[in-house]
DNA sequence: CAGTGAGCGAGCTTCCGCTTGACTT
């Protein structure tokens, strides 16, 4: 019998503190939450003052049974569960569970895993904190009454299977809300004015600077230009200022997501995926944390590391106060677990993130770079706008030497330049000034990283969500991340050089969109719907004031049956008000009448997805229907485009027996000849247009490559060479081949053999 | 893979936050 027992949330944890305490202590993990809210129904008695109705998942039922063990082996418990709200709830529901009395029952807590602080906490026991519990169960309670009744309002008002909750729906509004601003906004275009300079008395000097003032349009920026040609160039203010820039804070969840995407353009997700292998691998510290604070153990090792690496001064210790809204600081920041290995081993990936991650921790412990920043206007004598010429220099790299912050804007600047010596009043000449149209451009669609940041500025959701939140307005087709071409644009430009004036034009692309998330039809509908009957609960602040509330009760200073009280009476009320008297929700609109027949042409959220309609369903002729195509929202399609979308599918007549259609499915443009689908070459051919010959073409090459993909053809069974190699098909489903089967000789029974023995799981249907 | 848009009704869906595997591709 071992006398001591720890109990963690993490087993990566567990594994490292149990070799901190030695023998006489076992350490166990929870791993997490180890009681819920029941999954059927509401799991609260709401008629009994909100009583919970907790039970253990089914998942967890091995864990418990063996901890449960474990106690009755132990004569001390210390529940060692992380220091925040959910850390406190779980240590309750160990207590509980593990049927512990809560006077006498340990509960101790370490901010860094270290041999002093688990000592220290050890000696140091206090017991669990019912008001920080009850805080959790607030929390807890809030979310399950929003989400379970708002939820089955979606189902009843817009469609089966919705979802809302009070980090999700705040998570789509944003997107949508991102969106409209882009839908209405109108680009406007000015010139912007460009200019070397020479300075007459250095042969290769030059000075480029950009004009104080933009144009309105091409006839002003002309009549500037003109005065240009003929005006006369001085040196006006010279401004040296020395500035300094400092490095950011280590990594939390957050900036660490944020990152990756900009530098390894790694998705939310998959970041979280790697840190958890590096975690779990014992090379970073928890990935799931809101805290920028460093152990005094990392502090002092990146100062030994800094000064023998790069010297002295490039060293600086800093601890970094952590700014987001309510963290929690359960944990340390992320960063290398041994600071010495500036590289680790492992996937690419893996190398990748931990690169970045030691790069950042180690760089938040140097010195501030100092930067030298010039600034010189340059007057003219035939007008009152000037030309500046801005200059940086840095003076010491500090930090900079390991690594500086990427950011979400895209960098349009010149690269930074070293500024030639000019003393105030030297005259200068133009070498050539340019005339560039510029487009404003609309805010820019939110990626999954920069939604994860503007998330956490509102204070919505935890380290632990961020990435299930992302993948859930994914799932529920809410929002969805996807890549846009984007479209050409031409800007004038005239050139200025030796008194002559030219012009040309430049072509740029504009709107080209990579990995950005785009609302969907439903995820707008459903906005739309929350917005009008539960604004409250999707309000920016909403979760920011429950949390201060849930602070309160944290510090004793509130009931939590009596906040939830507060909360739900009047909740609950509107829910059963917008059950019994709002209408379903389809967003439905009339585009116009179709210009033939008069009939109404409407578009809205159909069964199957959002559809085009064209008549009424009371009249004697049927209405038609026709799908949306990928791209098209309900809230912007045009008539024309919507009248369009009857063209298809078309028939384009008939070759060798069968008849050749054309149409556009969900995987883009297809023709369908004896019912197998043929699709269109992409930004080849157009549906609307593609002829009958072409189409015997596209399914001739079609029918070409398939026979090489066929390697035998036992009738149901087939042997195809696929992707991967060849694998088995048998109704429409595929099997692996085991290892080192010899194709060559395959016959059809070997082939049942391998699917007879093949145990496929049944694929849930989407 | 690529269609579908009549209506009824049974039975299901759903939240946020802690933790990892267990899955398939």
């Amino acid at each position: 019998m071992i006398e001591n027992l720890v109990i963690v949330e993490s087993p990566a944890k567990a594994k490292t503190i149990e070799k901190f305490l030695g023998k006489d202590f076992r350490v166990m993990s929870s791993f997490g939450h180890i009681r819920d809210l029941a999954k059927k129904n509401l799991g609260i008695d709401i008629k009994n003052n909100f009583t919970p109705d907790y039970e253990i998942p089914k998942e967890k039922a091995k864990v418990v049974s063996e901890l449960r063990k474990a106690a009755s082996d132990s004569k001390n418990i210390w529940i060692a569960s992380d220091e925040d709200r959910e850390g406190e709830a779980i240590a309750w529901h160990l207590a509980s569970v593990l049927k512990l009395d809560l006077l006498t029952t340990k509960r101790i807590v370490f901010h860094e895993i270290t041999k002093e602080a688990i000592s220290n906490a050890i000696e140091n026991p206090r017991k669990v904190d019912m008001n920080l519990v009850n805080s959790q169960q607030a929390r807890r309670i809030l979310d399950r009454l929003v989400g379970f009744e708002i939820s089955p309002v979606l189902w009843k008002k817009v469609q089966p299977s919705l979802s809302a909750g009070r980090v999700q729906s705040v998570a789509v509004r944003l997107i949508v809300e991102r969106e409209r601003e882009i839908i209405s906004f109108e680009s406007e275009s000015s010139f912007r004015v460009t200019a070397v300079f020479r300075i007459s008395s250095e042969e290769n000097a030059i000075l480029r600077a950009e004009a104080s003032k933009r144009f309105h349009d091409e006839k002003e920026a002309l009549a500037f230009l003109e005065q240009c040609n003929i005006s006369k160039y001085t040196i006006g203010n010279i401004s040296i200022k020395p500035g300094t820039r400092s490095p950011a804070p280590p990594f939390t969840t957050s900036t660490l997501q944020q990152e990756a995407y900009r530098k390894l353009g790694f998705s939310v997700a998959q970041t979280m995926a790697v840190a958890q292998k590096l975690y779990e691998a014992g090379k970073i510290t928890y990935m799931r944390t809101d805290s920028t604070n460093l152990s005094n153990l990392a502090l002092v090792k990146a100062r030994e590391m800094i000064t023998s690496e790069f010297g002295e001064n490039y060293s600086k210790t800093r601890q970094f106060k952590t700014k987001s809204k309510g963290a929690q600081e359960a944990h340390e920041a992320i960063r290398p677990a041994y600071l010495d290995n500036p590289t680790t081993a492992g996937s690419q990936n893996e190398k990748r993130l931990y690169e970045l991650i030691w790069k950042r921790t180690v760089a938040s412990q140097m010195a501030d770079a100092r930067i030298e920043k010039t600034s010189i206007s340059i007057n003219m004598n035939n007008s009152p706008v000037t030309f500046q010429a801005n200059g940086e220099v840095i003076k010491f790299d500090g930090f900079l030497r390991v690594y500086s912050e990427s950011s979400d804007q895209e960098n349009t600047d010149e690269d930074r330049y070293v500024i030639p010596p000019v003393t105030q009043g030297m005259p200068l000449s133009y070498d050539n000034i340019t005339a560039t149209q510029k487009y404003t451009t609309p805010p820019p669609r939110y990626t999954e990283a920069s939604l994860v940041k503007k998330l956490e500025e509102l204070g919505i959701g935890r380290p632990s969500t961020y990435a299930p939140t992302i993948s859930t307005i994914q799932n529920r087709g809410y929002v969805s991340r996807e890549d846009r071409p984007g479209e050409k644009r031409e800007l004038k430009i005239i050139t200025l050089l030796d008194g002559k004036f030219a012009n040309s034009t430049k072509t740029e692309v504009t709107g080209k969109e990579k990995s950005k998330l785009f609302p969907q039809d439903i995820g707008m509908i459903v906005n739309d719907f929350l917005l009008e009957n539960f604004s409250e609960i999707v309000d920016y602040h909403f979760t920011a004031e429950v949390e201060e509330q849930f602070d309160e009760i944290a510090l004793g200073n509130l009931k939590w049956t009596g906040m939830i009280e507060q909360f739900y009476s009047p909740f609950h009320k509107t829910v059963t008000n917008t059950l019994e008297k709002k209408e379903r929700k389809t967003g439905t609109r009339l585009l116009g009448n179709h210009p033939e027949t008069g009939e109404p042409i409407t578009v809205r959220m159909g069964r199957f997805g959002p559809v085009a309609q064209i008549g009424d369903s009371g009249n004697e002729e049927k209405p038609r229907f026709a799908s949306l195509s990928k791209n098209q929202l309900l809230e912007t399609i045009t008539l024309e485009e919507a009248l369009n979308l009857f063209r298809l599918p078309r028939s384009l007549g008939e070759y060798d027996g069968g008849e050749m259609v054309v149409g556009i499915g969900k995987f883009g443009p297809y023709i369908r000849f004896k019912s197998k689908f043929f699709s269109l070459k992409k930004g080849v051919d157009d549906p609307y247009t593609v002829t009958y010959d072409r189409a015997i073409e596209i399914i001739l090459e079609k029918t070409e490559s398939d026979k090489k993909k066929v390697l035998k053809d036992f009738g149901d069974i087939m042997l195809l060479n696929g992707r991967y190699g060849p694998y088995l098909v048998k109704d429409k489903q595929n099997y692996r081949l085991p290892k080192g089967t010899d194709v060559e000789k395959l016959t059809k029974e070997d082939c049942e053999k391998i699917i007879g023995s093949s145990d496929k799981p049944k694929r849930a249907s989407k």
